[in-house]
DNA sequence: CTAGGGATATTG
DNA sequence: CAATATCCCTAG
């Protein structure tokens, strides 16, 4: 396939969530392969669609389809299949089934059509192909769920459990741990290449936002700018979604899987913010500092409008020399949403020249901004979500592969984690420090 | 990244 | 309410 097909479809799977696009549907219009790249693309696609049915607060029966679509990819690409991934099949599973145990009496038929169609067929056929998501959770809960059909109390006890929630977790976590272990895009990749250079250019130019932990509203506008400056005339789409997207999944600390793209762009950014530093005039040539001082200029006008007390302090001859950062504003990011994933994109008036009558701008003409989507989540320290992570006990299994582990490593949870991939997929390096912390007490 | 304190949920 | 297990936060 041609190398800008794939970009196109790259572009179109993993950066937008455009309804008229369904992921599946492209992706078996243009018929692609089974090379890594495509493999890669395929699962990114199921994983978009898995998002966009999460997003619409679906779990059902369309979801077990997903997860057993996303299992034969990842087995061609010879991955492992994680205990996330069993875990929100197994509890999607129980999901799809309780919705039918909504009557009191389990005697109607509708369940047991449910179980049958569900545990006998579906997850029937799954054990026959020697399936991976068949763990023994599942087979646990098939046995309670058609022990329910008789046993009252059984039935009861299902009904009032919160597997819903339990099912939503477990999904949201696979996604973390598939985005991570995809890494970005090579669109993506070189946009972040050519943002980050933008960014650091435009930072060096003010006096001191390098170096803030807490973000503002004005690095948040830089970003948006200057991602929106860098990107257009290439593609029209909001970049923002990739971007927090991106974020999300190698900001998970259950994820080894940080992509190389990222590490090296990182490393990329501190060595140039470091030799900026010292000579910043001189490594801006003079279209730079063009596009630094409109970048400014924007910014200026943004703030105006954001925060009315900051506008007597504008001096527009000398702008250019003077930070961005005169009044941060406070940081309110992340936190407000419920799953820390996925969020609800409001327009971002304030940059919306229209209404800049009030303004005290110097009249330049200027070309127009369009509208760009406020980051929910802050690029520069990524919080973990305010929902709690559902508590698991520990298998003899992993209470065994961490005996071993510290014998063989001593207390390097990361060492034995990475020992232990598939056992240790769903604990972080601090849970298997808490742990040993108890085992020991 | 790790250690340690603390929050939260469950059990008796 | 105390004991316990797990998860979360943060200083260093």
């Amino acid at each position: 396939m041609e190398i800008i097909d794939k970009w196109v479809a790259e572009f179109l799977i993993r950066c937008q969530h455009n309804p008229r696009v369904s992921p599946t549907n492209l992706l078996s219009a243009l018929r692609f392969g089974d090379s890594g790249d495509c493999l890669k693309l395929k699962v990114s696609s199921v994983l978009l669609d898995l998002s966009d049915s999460l997003t619409r607060g679906s779990v059902d029966e369309g979801t077990l389809d997903l997860l057993e679509i996303l299992e034969k990819l990842l087995l061609q690409k010879s991955s492992v299949i994680t205990e996330s991934q069993k875990s929100a099949y197994c509890w999607t599973a129980a999901e799809c089934t309780l919705r039918f145990m909504w009557p009191l009496d389990p005697l109607d038929g509708l369940l047991t059509d449910a179980l049958e169609r569900i545990w006998t067929k579906r997850i029937g056929f799954l054990k026959e192909s020697g399936s991976g998501l068949v763990s023994d959770e599942l087979l646990k809960w098939e046995t309670d769920l058609k022990k329910a059909v008789e046993d009252p109390e059984m039935y009861q006890r299902i009904r009032e459990s919160n597997i819903r929630y339990t099912a939503i977790s477990f999904l949201n976590q696979l996604l973390k741990e598939q985005r991570g272990l995809l890494g970005s895009s090579s669109l993506e990749s070189v946009a972040q290449r050519r943002f980050r250079k933008r960014k650091a250019e435009n930072n060096v130019e003010g006096d001191g936002v390098r170096g803030n932990e807490v973000p503002n509203a004005v690095d948040e506008s830089t970003r948006r700018l200057a991602s929106d400056n860098t990107e257009r005339g290439t593609c029209e789409g909001d970049n923002e979604n990739r971007n927090n997207r991106d974020v999300d999944g190698v900001g998970c600390p259950e994820n080894d899987g940080i992509d190389k793209v990222n590490e090296q762009l990182a490393a990329e950014e501190e060595g140039t913010m470091g030799s900026q530093e010292q000579e910043h005039e001189s490594s801006l040539d003079k279209g730079d500092k063009m596009a630094a001082r409109e970048l400014k200029d924007y910014l200026l006008e943004i703030q105006r409008q954001i925060d009315p007390s900051t506008r007597q302090v504008q001096e527009p001859n000398n702008a250019f020399d003077h930070s961005v950062n005169v009044t941060p504003q406070p940081s309110k990011v992340n936190r407000t949403g419920t799953s820390g994933q996925d969020h609800i994109e409001t327009p971002d008036n304030a940059s919306e020249k229209g209404s800049s009558s009030q303004g005290t701008w110097s009249g330049r003409v200027r070309p127009r901004l369009s509208s760009p989507v406020p980051l929910n989540v802050s690029p520069l320290k990524k919080t973990n979500s305010p929902v709690r992570r559902p508590k698991k006990f520990w298998t003899p299994e992993e209470v065994e592969a961490l005996r071993a582990g510290v014998k063989e490593y001593g207390k390097s949870w990361k060492d034995i984690k990475n020992a232990n991939p598939a056992v240790f997929a769903e604990r972080t390096e601090v849970d298997l420090k808490d742990k040993w912390r108890n085992l020991v007490r």
